[in-house]
DNA sequence: ATTGGCTTCAAACGTATGTTTAAAACAGAC
DNA sequence: GTCTGTTTTAAACATACGTTTGAAGCCAAT
């Protein structure tokens, strides 16, 4: 049995059940008995619960972060001297990521589903690590962002990424689960890259709402003040 | 010591740290020498921990559903014969929201990170505990979110609420955080209200995106299907 | 055939969890 | 003051967890 073997096994039941179930309700043992390896092979081959966790994520994340980095320069390259609009950074972003070569078919709804979890899940030693080892194209990103509104002021901009991240993190991280309740209400499949096809316009809309929007209706008790 | 002091003093407790570090991540231990309580205190009161997570929601929700079916109330017989419109409808909403008597000024926030968490961690006695118990100002809402968007379809509206609603749970989940680096990067100070404020024409804004826009642009190498 | 370095394995370790117990403390009614 | 039902308490329970151990297994190089 090649020696590799076992790593990969560990890292795709890990990479499920955390996904399922998130990352403290997820066992060891669930994750050995899964993958038909046992349970010291864990702490063997990583060294702790929290190891395996940083490499369910390193094992997507660097070579997304490597192809997202190409789709940057190809587009900040393509629109020459002025910097690309928020369409293009969007979807940028959503290609890179629908575009990975996957392990399976569920591959991006795992992973995306993984992501909303970090966010969400207060897992310190996560947070720090993803912001140690892939803090750059994140940055690169905002940074696009802010080229590509410049009617906004800072302030709403900050507000209205945070909308985004909001609802992105938030459907991704119960995609799942929604996909199911809408199959089951409606008999209609979704995938995932439908599912960023109906996210981006409603995010690129949204940042871009007109900022007379800003006012409650006629009547309403909450002061604009 | 009044009897209902424990009570209290528990629900604080678990209110706060559920919304601090998540359900599984928080034990009866953290919470009962938080609340400076006996131990076994949460099962006398409560019955299991289960039931201490039912009552924590129970404790903000069954309120705030009742103020929200009277600003529906309101609003439907305001407009007459025709159905509220978009913005009408999450205006009420927000104000419900806005309104409810806090506990303290982190309340809302507190209780929005809560509705995230929950629909987020993968607990299925919570969701169930709150799909049989608030189901139906649930359901009212989704019903006068449909006959606000008649132009969408029913696969786009659901997806589209799924974002409002991870914008929004996501957004005032952690706006305590939030605020403190806006505050530190711009000297600018957010309240809630605010926020409210420049979230509900973000989403309203996306909700009536275009589908015109579910095209990605020209040379994109995600399809349409 | 024997060695030496990885890898696997069953078992155990220490710790933390939710829950239960039975006695003690308390409060109000008579 | 005594009794009665409720609440609090310290202690223990059983179980599950992440991690460690030391022996056994394996495979390639000698």
């Amino acid at each position: 049995m090649a020696q590799s073997d076992t790593v990969d096994r560990i890292l795709d039941a890990a990479e499920e059940l955390f996904a399922e179930r998130g990352f403290s309700e997820t066992s060891l043992r669930m994750i050995t008995s899964k993958a038909k390896v046992n349970l010291a092979a864990v702490n063997y081959h990583f060294g702790s619960k929290n190891a395996l966790i940083h490499a369910v994520f390193a094992r997507f994340l660097t070579p997304f972060s490597a192809t997202l980095e190409k789709a940057f320069d190809e587009l900040e390259e393509s629109c020459g001297d002025q910097p690309p609009t928020l369409n293009q950074t969007l979807w940028a972003l959503t290609e890179s990521a629908v575009r990975m070569p996957q392990r399976n078919e569920k591959g991006i709804s795992i992973f995306m589903r993984l992501l909303g979890l970090a966010y969400t899940q207060s897992q310190g030693h996560l947070r720090k690590f993803l912001e140690q080892e892939y803090g750059d194209p994140f940055s690169r990103f905002m940074r696009l962002l802010k080229a590509a509104t410049p009617q906004l002021s800072a302030v709403d901009r900050y507000w209205r990424i945070q909308f985004m991240l909001g609802a992105t993190a938030f459907t991704m991280s119960s995609s799942d689960a929604l996909r199911d309740i809408l199959q089951n209400k409606t008999g209609v499949e979704t995938s995932v890259q439908e599912i960023a096809l109906r996210l981006v316009p409603f995010l690129a809309a949204g940042m871009q709402a007109e900022d007379a929007m800003l006012v409650p209706p006629k009547g309403s008790k909450v002061s604009v003040a």
